[in-house]
DNA sequence: ATCATAGTCGTCTGCCTGACGATAAACAGA
DNA sequence: TCTGTTTATCGTCAGGCAGACGACTATGAT
């Protein structure tokens, strides 16, 4: 074998494929746009692109997602604050049958993001709208129904992350707006994992963890019920002792 | 934008690069084998190739494994047994200048392997050694002393992906032979993890995590001192409570 | 025989979590 | 205005688990 001979190796076609996720209406939602050509021409499928020939795979993720959205990812490595979503790599994706027409090697990245108004359909995209994770997996099982080429599992790969994720870091204030409350943290958990938690024992953990939570000042009755005080995320990333999933 | 449209894509070569984990001599080493050829010739990288044209991304990583190492890799999906290695995909690297002569994506993997006979050398490599991962990362800083690439930086990536990921499963098994004491698997988490472990604590953490451990029968005074109980690894991937890391 | 080495079983204490009672502060409607 | 509803926040208590460490066991080496 004859290595980085440019004639030895087979030409691949990079794309970024992005996972992204919000909390709407008390349900953990994901970025869907409708395909406009074959193959799959009509169906759902996660947004993406090629990545293009000098650009780093992270930028072209933060592109993507601008394109599509008009959010402005943060790295994690630069905590500039502002409405950054958080962008992070998923896995890569290169099964040799995935694309019908040639070997594309998709590498995912998974966004978590605030809740935001209504997606603008951009780039190539026919249309976009944000689905009800529930509703975009259960569908994988039947044929003509669910996501296009294997983004279904890429979505499954990418709500894992997210959903084992914000068990050991305090990533959950990435689907929260800049000053939130408790409740409305807890409420991020829920959706996330699909369970009930018991808000006096949340409310004790996340206040009782040093550098998860910072006073904003003020509180809000945005869901009603006794004024409520607003938080911003800490400093702190990791949580020690993480936050327990409740088991099924 | 045309997506798809195979002229409109700028060409990558796609290789696979591994992290090759195991315990020797009461310390993690990483397999690193020497350039032969030009760039960084002479110096030590990890072992890696091109992707081929038919092949999925994890079956490169393990054909590439089973050529350095003989090793078989076993898919976390499949868990037959023998002396397959743990094979996982780590992340993926994609910067324009990460090879100075084309634009090459890198889809890294991890391997955790038992300590193993002297490595051989195969392919396209001179030689090939396990080199303590304190010495390659300390190297690291140096500028001709430390790894092609930006091994380096996966090489971090892989080993601290490993040492995470034991706390909450069962995958330090992976770095002990088909029947082991629980002194060698705790010398497995103190290696990996730099840090010293009360036996007594340990001894009654991985024997009360049901699932964790099986009797294998019999004893072993491998260690000298009392002869200890064989176990091998039992069917349970996660281990919940995890096994707590010491602070530093 | 004595020592060194390693393995295994127990005990105790402190921390954290889950379960849940109680109170506080808003709003809606009678 | 009073009452019920909703949400937030503080407190209490028991059980589980981890860290610290004592005690005993079973081998090989000197």
């Amino acid at each position: 074998m004859s290595p980085y001979d440019p004639s030895a190796y087979p030409p691949f076609a990079v794309t970024v494929d992005l996972v992204v996720l919000t909390v709407r209406r008390h349900a953990l939602c994901a970025l869907v746009v409708r395909r406009g050509e074959q193959p799959f021409q009509g169906r759902w499928a996660l947004p993406g692109g090629f990545v293009r020939g000098d650009e780093d795979l992270s930028a072209a993720a933060a592109r993507e997602l601008a394109e599509e959205t008009g959010l402005c990812a943060h790295d994690p490595a630069d905590p500039g604050a502002g409405n950054g979503a958080h962008l992070e790599q998923l896995a890569t994706y290169g099964d040799p049958k995935r694309d019908p027409r040639m070997r594309v090697v998709s590498v995912a990245h998974l966004v978590l993001a605030p809740d935001l108004p209504a997606p603008r359909a951009g780039g190539d995209a026919n249309s976009a709208r944000w689905a009800p994770i529930d509703e975009l997996l259960a569908a994988s099982d039947e044929a003509a129904a669910g996501l296009a080429f294997d983004h279904a599992r890429i979505l499954a790969d990418g709500v894992e992350r997210a959903r084992s994720k914000i068990e050991y870091s305090s990533l959950a204030t990435a689907f929260c707006p800049p000053a939130f409350t408790v409740g409305e943290l807890r409420r991020v958990y829920e959706a996330v994992w699909g369970v009930a938690l018991d808000p006096r024992n949340f409310h004790r953990k996340v206040t009782g963890t040093p550098g998860f939570l910072v006073p904003a000042g003020g509180t809000t009755t945005r869901q009603g019920g006794r004024p409520a005080q607003l938080f911003r995320a800490g400093g702190a990333t990791l949580l020690n002792p993480p936050m327990l999933r409740p088991e099924v």
